[in-house]
DNA sequence: CTGAAAGCGCTAACAT
DNA sequence: ATGTTAGCGCTTTCAG
């Protein structure tokens, strides 16, 4: 291994220029840079980060903890949060919990997640008690839905806001018989994700002058298998759905297809509507109106959020919550 | 920060003790261990892996460099191989190079992942002159199609046997004027993956008894729009063809779309084959027949070269290429 | 503008 | 079974 006393010697200066080579600070003379340019690249040398580390007491790593990556949601998010995080200088660490509560507590623990600068963690899991192991001096900003009463950096979209727009539009559509999957009722405390676009979903079609049926509004697994048979279950107890709205788009896409292989046709006899707007959803046949959150502002907040709280220049005590606005993007799924 | 020494301090013992607890190493008395996990827990101490690296000169990390993860195969690809880094005791980091070569070259020299144990290439622009700087001590790992001369240790699928599946199996279904997505021909000597996946298919045209026309093998983008558009401006040049073969499932996803659009029904119109087997594929309408390539068998092969070259049980002289079996899976937009 | 010294927190090697 | 010492490679601090 080439340290900086060997490109300190072959250059004939200290390795403290060196140093100041390596991380561009001003008051080196131009020859003498040049000589210690050469030396490293001669050398090969790296500057070793641990070492580095070890004497600043910074990383410059932020982990992104997420349930999994291999979902188009999570990896459009990595995508946008990468290319911010490098934008203020730090690397971003995707870190996976398989939406398990312990491997969310232990990706707080642990202690590589110890050894970056700051964590945003999409908590899918956590519970609000689980919250006082987050706090402590160690900057962490929460990404996606939990209703946590204490204080907290987090950054939500209009989950509400999303569910409504959603029904609203299918009641304009002229669907009379709307269900829902893939959200949750009776838990009128929690605020999670399928919580809060369920009770939008339902806040909509009583303002488009439908009954709000509770029993149409389904819980399942959000995934393709989920929305699939979610869409079979819900179709062997009534006959008469002319609307669909899935809580993500990955449920809407089973969804679709269980539709077709019970002989209904989409949207002729069943509209349907997704959420999240992922980028495969223009290229369906049909293509899937979806409810497409602010991605890029949401991405923006949680860079600003986490590396201002690292960089020291936010009030110890003052904690934000951003909120990311939703739009409805209309497509064949849906279309009159 | 909590240092050992605070734990050592707080458990009565010394810090050596409090290492051998934190290690679980052996030799270290039931009534000690707890005390000091008591201390531990009390101060809420975490090892400093920055320290614990320098000293050991390791950092239990691998470097997955891709493209992008923001594709369903990437995504797949990184779930699969951060379950099995960590069985090994690995944590794997995702590094975005957005498929281009400076940001490629550059994957291997930042320090960053000169800051990590090993790194695993997925390298879609790397050119064989580039190789050398791949060479030395550091253990790298080449995921995909390359054709490099020089010796490295590399996992690659059975491209050319993907090709010929399925344009063979295109043609046992009456296909006669079959046409290919994201090939490229006329680069004999390169062997990236549109090149392999077309040589395949055209030597499977042949094998069917079929003209290998190079004129239906069109190189567009790996994207769902390279997909979309290939398809249009296939089809405003020849109106005939009744079989498709897209380089990826991506692309395949764009292409039935376009056949749509256009009015051509998939399958009766025009049967189209993607590849990779993506979990999405068995979801579309119409469902994607796709070569399914052995993912899991592949990430299996990249671990454990990585993980054995870096724990120095291979001969430093001795690299291995690892190819990993296709199949074709049977979908609707194919069926007969 | 450049250099010398100290020490970040940890663990390998060697005591005891 | 536990303790002592040294030093990994770097940068902060202070001198020149």
């Amino acid at each position: 291994m080439v340290t900086m006393q060997d490109v300190a010697h072959r250059a004939g200066v200290s390795v403290m220029t060196v140093s100041n080579v390596v991380n561009d600070q001003p008051h080196v003379r131009a020859a003498t840079r040049a000589k210690v340019l050469a030396a490293i690249a001669e050398l090969g040398y790296h500057v070793n980060t641990a070492a580095r580390s070890l004497r600043q007491g910074r990383t410059g790593v932020i982990v992104l903890a997420v349930p999994e990556i291999d979902r188009p949601y999570f990896g459009l998010l990595a995508t946008l949060l990468i290319e911010r995080a490098a934008a203020r200088g730090y690397d971003l660490v995707v870190e996976q919990t398989a939406a398990a509560r312990d491997r969310e507590l232990d990706a707080v623990a642990r202690s590589r997640l110890r050894s970056s600068d700051g964590l945003i963690m999409s908590a899918v899991q956590l519970h609000d008690d689980d919250v006082g192991l987050l706090h402590g001096d160690f900057p962490i900003v929460i990404l996606g839905e939990r209703s946590f009463t204490q204080p907290l950096d987090h950054v939500v979209m209009a989950n509400e806001d999303g569910g409504a727009l959603a029904s609203r539009h299918l009641a304009e559509r002229g669907c009379r018989r709307i269900a829902m999957l893939g959200g949750r009722t009776g838990a009128p405390h929690d605020d999670d994700l399928t919580t809060l676009r369920a009770r939008g979903f339902l806040a909509g079609l009583v303002a488009a002058g439908l009954a709000a049926d509770e029993g149409l509004v389904r819980s399942v697994a959000l995934t393709f298998e989920g929305g699939y048979q979610g869409t079979i279950d819900l179709l062997a107890e009534t006959d008469d759905i002319d609307g669909l709205f899935c809580a993500t788009d990955v449920v809407a896409i089973g969804a679709v297809r269980a539709l077709s292989d019970r002989g209904l046709r989409v949207p002729d006899d069943v509209r349907v509507v997704g959420f999240d707007d992922v980028p495969i959803a223009s290229f369906l046949t049909p293509s899937l109106t979806s409810i497409a959150p602010d991605h890029a502002a949401m991405a923006d907040a949680v860079i600003a959020m986490i590396v201002d709280r690292i960089e020291g220049s936010r009030d110890p005590h003052d904690y934000r919550t951003f909120t990311g606005a939703v739009r409805l993007v209309e497509r064949e799924s849906s279309r009159a």
